[in-house]
RNA sequence: GGUUCGUUGGCCGAGUGGCUAGGCACCGGUCUGCAAAACCGUUAACGGCGGUUCGAAUCCGCCACGAACCUCCA
């Protein structure tokens, strides 16, 4: 497969030229969201990231198997002893089953991934779904002796671990100083080690999420999901997998040792994480409670919005910094980035009427192999669309008859944008549904108000055709003693 | 304290050892009866101090400031 596309891995801290493990195929995985919330801004930064990875690869010609999990088995809240489920705590406090707590923000999730136009992953395992298999892994690892059991429950042996492999090896992080900083904390615990952690956790009493397995009544420790469900569809050994930032330690250290303890292999081959948005110099995040929903920017009901913003806008605000780069959040940030976006989409509304001339008096070549290049390049979206935004220039000159275009230059320019607008940056035209409504109804008002001026004045036949030509649009006119009302 | 990363013009945000990223705002212009919108054009930066180099915002060192991770977090 003819290109180069280069990714950073954080294995290696390095950009590294993606060749996939098979011919033709990419196996990708992603760790998705814990529903026991509603999806913030934060939430669309890797959802978005990958979906433009998932597209590139495709376009690139790759069949592409992407993952992207659910986490329904809550992780524990406080530490591991005296800690709750999360999700589990939202349904005691709302007295619903866990899988209702579950089912209610997958749907909202879905609900806002599709109005960011993020592609649906080819497959969304939920971690409930997959006990036995994580039950199984968690087993592999035991026979391996790289776990033990302890008053049922089972803890990864990091220590044993480490002294044939290495433990830190994507956090960077020193095994001999987190064992000499925590050493202190360790009580009565029934870990060996602070830094061990949980393949299986024996369920508390008023733990209500609980399975059976051989060691006890419990639940699976929160890395095991992904290993598990990671190698079930991809395999045990797979090209990509990403997440956010915040994931690498400890659950992509966990989940490495895991796989190469149950598995005696390295079962990824590029990591890649994506950088955390922030509010104020500082992350966005659920356990600093400074977070933003979706849904809040898309209806602009928060006291640090200073309206609303369509997906679309939060789509191309996240695309407009390279997804490594922290990316601040502020209100005037969001209408910068959504004056952009208009502009652009504008731009490429007038594309598709240019008129063609014999010859062209500006230069179109070279747009693609630009966009793609930065594409390849770690995914550079934010220099593909300023390559986007040279070539407005272009067709706006054209179109206000400054400079002329020849057809096969205008079908090279319409492709390309086509390709890089709509199907790999994933941007569609959007009727922004709150300004269109607003001003949809100012227009209705004032149709209503000149026909009000024209009854004062007696215009009988003005009155009659606003109001019999409303009605045949299907608007209910009702004339009130001081004015009117409609309704559609 | 440990590990990692960052500090770019009024704001957001790319980037390379020498050649103006881009967006928003500002300013100027075109258009318009006027205005708005739209379009065109211009301005402006590389945290501080040293070092390497013919040349550094880009490489190295130190300092200052900020952030992420070390508990759950995308």
């Amino acid at each position: 497969m003819e290109h180069k596309l280069y990714i950073y891995n954080t294995l290696t801290r390095k950009k590294e030229q993606f060749i996939p493990l098979h011919e033709n195929k990419v196996g990708m995985y992603v760790c998705g969201p814990t529903v026991y919330g509603d999806g913030h801004l934060g939430h669309a930064r890797p959802a978005i990231t990958f979906d433009i990875l998932f597209r590139y690869l495709q376009h690139l010609g790759y069949k592409v198997r992407y993952v992207r999990n659910i986490t329904d088995v809550g992780h524990l809240e406080n530490d591991a002893d005296s800690g709750e489920d999360k999700i589990a705590k939202k349904a005691r406090l709302d007295q619903l089953e866990p899988m209702e707590v579950v089912q209610y923000y997958v749907n909202r999730y879905h609900k806002a991934m599709e109005a960011l136009n993020v592609l649906p992953p080819s497959i969304e395992p939920h971690a409930s779904g997959h006990i036995m298999e994580q039950i199984e892994f968690t087993q592999k690892i035991i026979d391996a002796g790289f776990a033990y059991v302890s008053e049922g429950s089972v803890y990864f042996d990091v220590e044993k671990y480490n002294k044939s492999n290495n433990y830190g090896i994507i956090s960077g992080r020193n095994i001999d100083e987190m064992l000499e900083t925590t050493r202190e904390l360790d009580g009565q615990s029934e870990k060996r080690r602070s830094v061990d952690f949980a393949l299986w956790k024996k369920a508390s009493p008023e733990h209500i999420m609980r399975w059976n397995a051989p060691w006890s009544v419990g639940f699976p420790g929160w890395h095991m999901e992904c290993s598990a469900m990671g190698t079930k569809y991809l395999g045990e050994e797979f090209d990509i997998h990403g997440g956010g930032m915040d994931l690498m330690f400890p659950h992509h250290e966990c989940e490495i040792a895991q796989n190469k303890a149950g598995l005696g292999k390295d079962s990824v081959k590029y990591w890649m994480h994506n950088n955390m948005i922030t509010i104020g110099g500082q992350k966005m995040g659920k356990s600093l409670g400074n977070f933003i929903t979706l849904d809040e920017f898309f209806t602009g009901n928060h006291k640090l919005l200073s309206k609303a913003f369509s997906p679309m806008t939060i789509r191309f605000f996240i695309l407009q910094a390279h997804y490594r780069s922290t990316v601040d959040f502020s209100s005037e940030a969001l209408e910068a980035s959504e004056k952009g976006l208009e502009r652009l989409m504008d731009g490429y509304a007038r594309l598709q009427k240019l008129s063609p001339s014999a010859t062209s008096s500006i230069e179109t070549a070279g747009l693609r192999a630009k966009c793609e290049e930065a594409l390849n390049d770690d995914l550079n979206t934010p220099i593909a669309i300023s390559y986007l935004f040279e070539a407005l220039k272009v067709i706006n000159s054209v179109h206000d008859g400054k400079a002329t275009i020849s057809v096969s230059d205008l079908e090279e320019l319409q492709s390309v944008f086509k390709l890089m607008v709509e199907d790999l940056l994933g941007l569609k035209v959007e009727a922004t549904a709150t300004g269109t409504n607003e001003a949809y109804k100012q227009a209705i008002d004032m149709l209503l108000n000149m026909r009000l001026e024209a009854k004062r004045n007696k215009d009988w036949a003005t009155s009659d055709k606003i109001r019999n030509e409303l009605t045949a649009l299907g608007f209910e006119i009702k004339d009130t003693k001081d004015g009117f009302e409609w309704k559609l």
